[in-house]
Parts: C-alpha cells; structure tokens; sequence
DNA sequence: AACCATCGTGCACGAACGTGCACCGCCGCC
DNA sequence: GGCGGCGGTGCACGTTCGTGCACGATGGTT
C-alpha cells in the first residue's frame, strides 16, 4: 500500500516530472507526505538511478585495458585533483550500480571482502534477486576478536541488499599451518561453504597492494607479522586477491604463505563465471597488474587516474625489460 | 569535455547526492551552470532513472498472467481512477525503461508503428547501442500521402534514441490484391528488409483493437474501407499485432485480409528472440487476448487496470462456454 | 477507562533549485 | 578596426523541496 503510492509518486516524480504539489494532488496527500514517499521510494531501492560514462573520455582508456588483458573495463571518469578516497567512492558508486544491473534472480554472488568491497557496499541501494545467495570468498576472522564481525557484517549488508542469503565463511584469513588448513578442508562445514564458492556466477573482489601509503585491511590488522610480512616482501609479491598473494607478473603458486591462505586461488577464480575486480589507487598499480596478468577478472572498475598509471607502468616495463 | 563535467556534476548530484553548491565548488563553475551541467545530462541520456515495480502490488496480477500465458507480465501499478492516455503514458514510460535495459550493442531491433509505440518512443532516452539496429516490421504507407512520414518518423526516432541505422518497410500496411503482395516480396529491395526482420532480437509492439472508444491507428486512417471493416467484424476479428488480424481465441490464418498485411504473422513473430507488448485500455483486452493465445508475445507491459479485465474476461469466459 | 508510546501526517520555515535576464568573450563580417 | 550575432556564464528572483515540530489517531498496557 505503502510501497505502492511510493512507487507512483515516484513513476510521476521521476519519469514524468510533476511537482511534488501536483503529486500531491492525485495522490490525496499533503506535498510534505509526497517528498516522504519518493525519499522512501530511494531509499527502498525502488528508484534506481545509473549512469552511462559518456562515450567521450576514458573510452580510450577503456579500450585500450580492454584490448591489453581481454576484459571488459569500465573507467570511471574522476576530477584529476580528488583525492584518492573521493576517487574510491565514485568508482565503488559505479561499480555498485554495475553489480546491480547484474545481479539476477537465483545468482551465486561471491565476495572478497576489504576496504574496497565494503566501499562497494555502502553503494548498493536494494535490488531484491530472488533465490540469490551471497558467499564469502575468503576466510577473515583475525587473531583478534572483531574480524569475524567485520567481514561478517560485510557479507550480510550485501546479502541484505539483494535480499538474498549470507554464507559466512568462518575461518581466518591464514591459517598458521597448512596441514591445519587441509584438515579444515575436509570438515563438511567448510566444504559445504567450498561448494557454494564452486557455484559464484559473480564474483567481486578489490586488489591488496603491498605498498600501498594507506595500507590495505589485509596487511594492518594483525594478520601477517613482521617475519611474513618481510618473507613476502623478499619473495617479490606485490598484493593480493582474496588474500592470495601474487607477483607483478601474476605468478603466485611457489608463494609459500598462499598455502595457508583461504580465498580461491587464480585459477580456481577463473573457473567462475564473471568476476569484477574492483581497484583504485597509485599504490594499487603493481598488484593490480599481477591480477590482471593472472586473469582473475572479467571485469575492471576503475578510475581514469588509476587506468591512466596502469598502462603507463606496462609501458615503462616493456621498455625497460 | 561539457560532457564529461557533465557525467561528473551528475555522479555527484545523483550518486554521492551533494547540493550543486558543492559540485560547483569542485567542480570550479558556478552553481546555475551544475544545474544545466545536471539537466543536459538527464536529456542526453547519461543518467538513467528507471523504477522497479514493488514488489507488493501488481506482483500477483503480474505472476497470474505469467501463470496463464507463459510469459513475463510488467503490471505497472496506476491510479484507478487515472485516465486512459494517462494509463498508456505511464506504461510508456516503464516500458521504455524496460527496452533501454534490454537493447545491446548490435541488436536487431523491430518495431511495429501506432499510438503505443508512438509513446514509447517519446520517453526512450539517448542510450547508444554500437551496431544496433532498427526495423519497421509492418507497412505504413497508407493512401495518402502522410503515411511513409508518420511510421518513418517513428522509426527513426527510435533509432537515433540508440543510435542505430533505421530500415524503413516502403510497403503500404495493406496491399489491394494479394498477388501484389507475392510480387512485392520477390523484390530485392523488399527482401532485404524481410532478412532483417527474421534477425530481430527485440520486437516491440502494441495490439489494434477492432471495438475501440479512441479508434486504433490503424483502423481510421483510411487504411481500411467499410466493406473490409464490415469483412472483418463478420469475422469476428477483434483486433490486430503488426497489421496482421487476430479473433479473440488466438486464431488468425484465415483472416482474409491477413492475406494482403504486411507485419509478421504470429507464427513469424514466435521466430524471433524477445517479444514486447505493450498495451493499455478496456478497449483492447479481447485483442489483448488474442495476441497472447497466439503466443506472440515473451514480455507483456501493461497496467494494473488492465491486466485486471484481462483476467477477469478470462474467468468470464471459461464460466461461460 | 485512562494513560502512554508510537506512528503517520500536515504546517511552516529555511535551504536548494530552475530559469529569465544581462553580461562577456569569441568569431565572422562589413 | 569596428560591429553585431551567438554561445556560454553568473546573478537574482521566484519556485520547489527537505525536515523539525506539533498534533491527532491508533493500539497496547496498567
């Protein structure tokens, strides 16, 4: 009933443009109610709104991304001057409404989790897919007592969304041993979660840079210590994806520590079916490169600058080497 | 450049929704030019607001049709009391939001002429598919001179809404001897638009209806006499998809007239990928149900009002024979 | 039955927005 | 070089919109 004169104000609001008063009008109610109700209709993710990137700039960029790694890249068109953290915000908003555009009925979405998947999150205006399922990619829980919740959160705000079901996936993001983690492997707990993460139809994922100026979720809070942390930096690994670390040349399988890492590794992320990776950000540059070169993603959202950098390092590579 | 500040201003007016003060603080321009930064943005099609029908009403006529045709049913909820050309806009404007969803880069587009289409076409908004491209799928030329302009115009504007190449059909809607039909269609010229029309991947059109208050398109433009009206009437015809005339139960082979049309029969139109109707009105419910018992159509749009008669001329029906 | 909590609605005011008008720089033309 | 048209921009004004507040209805509790 609700929902419904929401809806109609608006249909009316939006594609016809009426004035709130006029609104008002048909629907009986006072203006004040009308501007309530078309709010609602936002907030209810009843009105969506989209933007098509103008095929003038960044479809350069676009093509050019596109051609290099065969994916499809989405640029995002930023003000050269924005801060890192706007020019995040804006490409999470369009991603957000990417993801939205994508998600259908009875889809398995997978998801990462980090500062640019949550971004992402808060970006989403719900979109209910029925039957849907939202699995966690990668295992979170920290030493510490707040990871579980984090990512948890991360993975049923999402779910909630899409008004689609949260599979948590509760183990840490490294297991201190292998063997534990094979063991772990073999409970039907986890492999239940495992055979959900086999079904992603889309999966969504940020990159980790290693040298990153604001560090990535992964590698401050507690995860890694010092020893690991230089063990990787000697093992020339630049970032992550899901938590399994890789080099700038998108190899990862001789890095010791991704045995004990619990996110799909390259290849078992190539057997789903469309992944959007998401990443912004100079310091992301050289892990995203990795990623794109293992062929994680089918698709890329970023941003001019961050598009603009990452052909420029191809190029100053090829030249060098 | 205008275009790309003007993707800017609305990611921030829309997305991130910040005043136009502040986008024109970042923005470096003054607060009145956002505002028409904003507004050529919408006209141009960079932003795209489109509805999702709640899920409460309408859901269930919706899911009933669905059930009973086997198709996909878009009730648009509308004001009881609303009028019909109120009605039909409304519907337009969903299911011109509903097409700029679906139109892909080098899709076949058809498209058959008339009020409905007519109004669709005046709320597509610009939304470039590369490589698409737009057929007229019955004839139009009636015999005066206005016709070909009319139906052309239609046609065209559709395909400068996605930017695609416009095949007009310079055939009259009815031929006076069937045999000129038959020689018509050995003719390259004619032949090479019938190809295109057997490669279309998204069909949009509306129903005529026989018994109209507002009389179809069609049936006062001088297309048909009044011995053919009276022909059809004796047939008990109850209205028409593309030109080409249906009886309420779905049949339509030995329509007379049906010789001599020039759309696509239903039997044509199952070839084709995805089907749109759209039609609204009391009027057209007979024909309505013509169309769908002759599985013409994949996707129905229509309202709530509508879509209500239709099922209740069903049960009316199956009480009665 | 009286009371209170809660919710939804309208009113009123300040903020935000659209647009006619005047101005300015640019370009072509006389 | 002066001049007039023209596209684009900012200013100012009237309109339209968002929201805090108060009021009344409703339903549950003592």
């Amino acid at each position: 009933m609700r929902e419904d004169d929401a809806y109609r104000a608006a249909a009316m609001y939006y594609l016809q443009d009426q004035t709130m008063e006029v609104i008002a009008g048909t629907l009986g109610v006072s203006r004040s109610t009308v501007s309530r109700l078309i709010k609602a209709a936002r907030d209810e993710g009843i009105v969506r709104i989209a933007l098509r990137r103008p095929s003038g700039t960044g479809a350069d960029l676009g093509h050019r991304l596109a051609a290099t790694f065969g994916i499809m890249a989405h640029v995002v068109p930023v003000r050269e001057r924005a801060s890192e953290v706007q020019r995040l915000e804006q490409v999470a908003m369009v991603a957000a409404g990417l993801v939205t555009d994508w998600v259908q009925a009875g889809m398995v979405i997978g998801v990462a989790w980090g500062t640019t998947v949550t971004a992402i999150a808060r970006h989403l205006t719900p979109s209910p897919a029925r039957g849907s399922v939202v699995v966690q990619l990668n295992g979170a829980a920290n030493t510490f007592a707040g990871g579980v919740t984090y990512a948890g959160d991360l993975v049923s705000s999402i779910a909630t969304a899409f008004d689609s079901t949260p599979h948590l996936f509760p183990v840490p993001a490294f297991f201190d041993f292998a063997e534990t983690k094979e063991a772990m492997w073999r409970e039907r707990s986890i492999r239940r979660v495992l055979a959900v993460q086999r079904r992603v139809d889309l999966a969504l994922f940020g990159v980790g840079a290693l040298a990153a100026d604001v560090p990535s979720h992964v590698y401050n809070a507690g995860y890694l210590d010092d020893a690991e942390m230089a063990e990787l930096a000697a093992d020339r690994v630049v970032g992550d994806v899901c938590t399994v670390f890789l080099r700038e040349d998108g190899t990862y399988r001789d890095v010791a520590i991704n045995a004990r890492a619990t996110g799909p590794t390259p290849h078992e992320l190539r057997t789903l079916g469309r992944r959007v990776c998401v990443a912004v950000g100079a310091a992301k540059v050289p892990a995203l490169l990795g990623a794109l070169r293992a062929r994680v993603a089918t698709d890329l959202v970023t941003d001019e600058a961050t598009a603009r950098l990452l052909l420029e390092h191809l190029h100053r590579e090829s030249v060098a080497g």
